[in-house]
DNA sequence: GACCTGCTGCGGTTTG
């Protein structure tokens, strides 16, 4: 019946589509929403129609006759804008009410004409929302005071990060500028933690979840090459292009630079089999231009294979067509991440998805298998959480006293503190905050009042001011006029040096630093580039379902033949550690010359671990791929120390303090947190950095177990 | 052996 309750025009809309019925999601969502105002997240899989399921019922009870816009949806990006634009213009064509873009490479015309006619609904992203309130605080009242919805596209993207903090402080702003209270609407396909998910509407109490749990069908096949030095190995790419060479593809293989070097080599083994040329990368590093014509090539040739190599550029919820397989080498790091990319196959109603895992070295095999595992139980792991986001709440006192152009003190306190993005934080610690913002002159202060202070101007008047991530400084690459990409500058960069970009190859003939440009050359051979990685996280449950499957027996039907020797041959090599029971204990390698624990934990434990093991002056090399510390101790001091490290430590503020002294880069993070003071700094690591909670119910439930005396090596 | 995301206002020049 829900869609007789949807309003004439969009049921028309309907009609015209010729859409034989509503999607579970979209049904669920049109009762609901036309009956209530509560807040709402949308769960359900990628293409099940979670655009339309926010849109049909709320464009079907919004009155546009009162002015104003009524709807505003945000995204993370760009480029997902610009897709949902074309939708929901078409839609809103039946109801004659305006569709506006709203971000950075908007037409600048159109948004001058919003502003003077406010009106229908606009597509947004969470720092031009920022922008707004800095630079044109009274428009921004005028435009969103009789603000309705609020729609937040992949809002998974937003939960955890300083990103989502950052847009959870907009959205309050926001709703002290309007005149009632509006609805949020969220859309995801990939939520770990439900409630963390009400939580970012700010009020819990009235938000529901919709949980359309229907999954795709799912080919899928582990192989194994084992990777011997720097490049992949001939075997693999020659099987990868047998698998490819007849459809269109994703492949996945976790870095830029071995994205080049995929599309590069395939592109070469097609040529010499006379096979299609359509071989494309698509990360950071290509140029924007060449990014959006492989995504336009992908979306709009319905007969050419092609294959696209690709970062997590292609991860989210951008239309590029009719994908047949996906290919992911070496594991994910995350499980919200592989359904992300398994979802870009087999989109259409029927289609299933295909997906092949390539790994090129055992441990890389065994954490794939794990995550894919997972991902069959249903387990997406959750965001992590930091209740008192210090770094944020700064960089919006420094948004507000830049939008009021002068605030009373009491004024800014009050409204962070009545802010739920900040709900955890004093009010004496806003006020410590505020006040060290004084004293470092990014506030001054004049009587009651505070304006933007003298070395605060040019940080809050820079374009860096309105997002919450640092980005690294890249030089632009072009060749005779033609823009390639932009790659940081690296000791590989350097004229004469060949390297791989855009899936072509270049030499460099002239590096120009004042310009920050690097001109290059069409050549025959070079080297993928190289980048200074950052870090990311992995969740404590994929190690520990990696540890299951060593002590287990369990066959997997999806393993190829050399997997299976792999997995077996780890089985019998991690036997001699008498293990029986995987939640308590964990293997302790003791050899005439080592001592090495294999914690099977996440990264942020680990981190801990670490930190704890300096803090008692233990020597140690961590190897993050194998979860393990090679410990320069003995076993039985190490024992002896074991249980030690979960004691509290009264003077761990002190010791973080120094660390933070001797290793600033600790804290990289957090774009803002450089301007805290001190102690809201060592704060910020503990909680976000590290997790001391979570460390010390490790370190008291976990038991090392040393090897039987054979000594042969676990590597 | 590691990913990604976004961006004002102003003054100047060029183009239809």
């Amino acid at each position: 019946m829900s869609f007789d309750q949807l309003s004439e025009p969009i049921r028309r809309y309907i009609r015209d589509k010729r859409w034989e019925q509503l999607r579970p999601i979209q049904i669920a969502a049109i009762n609901r929403i036309l009956s209530s105002n509560d807040n709402y997240i949308l769960a359900s899989r990628t293409a099940s129609g979670k655009t339309e399921a926010a849109f049909l019922p709320i464009l079907s009870k919004v009155d546009f006759t009162e002015g104003g816009v009524q709807v505003l949806y945000i995204s993370p990006l760009i480029a997902l804008i610009n897709d949902q634009f074309y939708r929901v213009e078409e839609l809103c064509k039946y109801l004659d009410i305006p569709v506006t873009k709203w971000h950075g490479e908007a037409n600048r015309t159109l948004k001058e004409k919003l502003i003077k006619n406010p009106d229908g609904i606009v597509l947004i992203t969470p720092e031009s929302i920022e922008a707004m309130f800095v630079n044109k605080p009274f428009n921004l009242r005028q435009l969103f005071s009789n603000l309705k919805y609020v729609v937040i596209d992949e809002i998974h993207s937003f939960l955890g990060s300083d990103r989502g903090t950052q847009l959870k402080s907009l959205l309050s702003r926001l709703q002290a500028e309007c005149d009632k209270p509006f609805s949020i609407v969220g859309l995801s396909a990939t939520i770990g933690d439900y409630n963390e998910a009400k939580k970012f509407t700010g009020n819990e109490e009235h938000t529901k979840v919709l949980l359309d749990k229907t999954t795709k069908d799912i080919n899928s096949v582990f192989r194994y090459f084992k990777e011997d030095g720097m490049e992949l190995p001939s075997d693999l790419l020659a099987d990868l292009y047998q698998e490819t060479k007849d459809n269109k593809v994703l492949i996945f293989p976790n870095s830029r630079g071995r994205a080049e070097e995929v599309a590069v080599k395939l592109k070469k083994i097609s040529a010499r089999s006379h096979g299609h040329s359509n071989y494309f990368s698509h990360h950071s590093s290509v140029d924007k231009e060449v990014r959006e014509y492989v995504e336009y090539f992908a979306k709009n040739n319905k007969r050419q294979n092609f294959c696209i190599s690709c970062t997590s550029t292609l991860e989210l919820g951008i239309d590029i067509g009719s994908v047949e397989e996906v290919v992911q080498i070496d594991a994910t790091h995350s499980i919200a991440s592989l359904i992300q990319r398994l979802g870009r196959s087999g989109r259409k109603e029927g289609e299933s998805s295909n997906l092949f895992l390539y790994a090129t070295g055992k441990w890389s095999l065994l954490q794939s298998l794990a995550c894919w595992l997972l991902y069959k139980e249903g387990f997406i792991e959750p965001p992590s959480t930091n209740d008192r986001p210090y770094d944020i709440l700064l960089h919006q006192a420094l948004s507000i006293a830049k939008g009021h152009s002068g605030i009373a003190i009491d004024q800014l306190v009050k409204e962070l503190k009545a802010n739920f993005a900040f709900n955890e934080i004093d009010v004496s610690e806003i006020r410590q905050i505020v006040d060290h913002l004084i004293e470092i002159n990014f506030l001054e202060k004049i009587q009651n009042e505070v304006i933007i202070g003298m070395d605060g101007e040019r940080t809050v008047n820079s374009r860096e001011f309105y997002s919450m991530f640092r980005t690294e400084e890249n030089f632009k690459v072009a060749s005779g006029g033609n823009k390639i990409g932009e790659i940081p500058l690296t000791p590989q960069i350097a004229p004469d040096q060949n390297i791989l970009l855009s899936a072509k190859i270049w030499k460099i003939i002239d590096v120009d630093f004042k310009a920050k440009k690097i001109e290059v050359i069409p050549a025959k051979d070079g080297k993928k580039p190289l980048f200074y990685g950052g870090g990311s996280m992995i969740h404590q449950r994929i190690r520990e379902k990696m540890l299951e499957v060593l002590y287990c027996d369990d066959q997997y039907d999806v393993l190829n033949e050399a997997c299976d020797k792999e997995i077996t041959a780890m089985r019998k090599e991690f036997l001699k550690f008498k293990i029986g029971n995987i939640e308590l204990e964990r293997p302790l390698l003791v050899s005439d010359h080592k001592v090495e624990f294999f914690s099977f934990t996440g990264t942020k434990v680990n981190r801990t671990l670490g930190m704890l093991f300096d803090y008692y002056e233990i020597k140690y090399e961590f190897n993050e791929y194998q979860s393990k510390f090679d410990l320069k101790i003995s076993e039985t001091d190490f024992l002896k120390m074991w249980k030690k490290l979960a004691e509290p430590l009264s003077n761990i503020d002190e010791f973080v303090e120094k660390q933070i002294e001797e290793k600033p880069f600790l804290l990289g993070f957090s774009k803002w947190g450089e301007y805290l003071p001190v102690k809201f700094k060592v704060e910020l690591l503990k909680s976000k950095y590290y997790d001391l909670n979570e460390t010390r119910i490790y370190i008291s439930k976990i038991i090392p177990i040393i090897n039987s005396a054979e000594l042969t090596e676990v590597n």
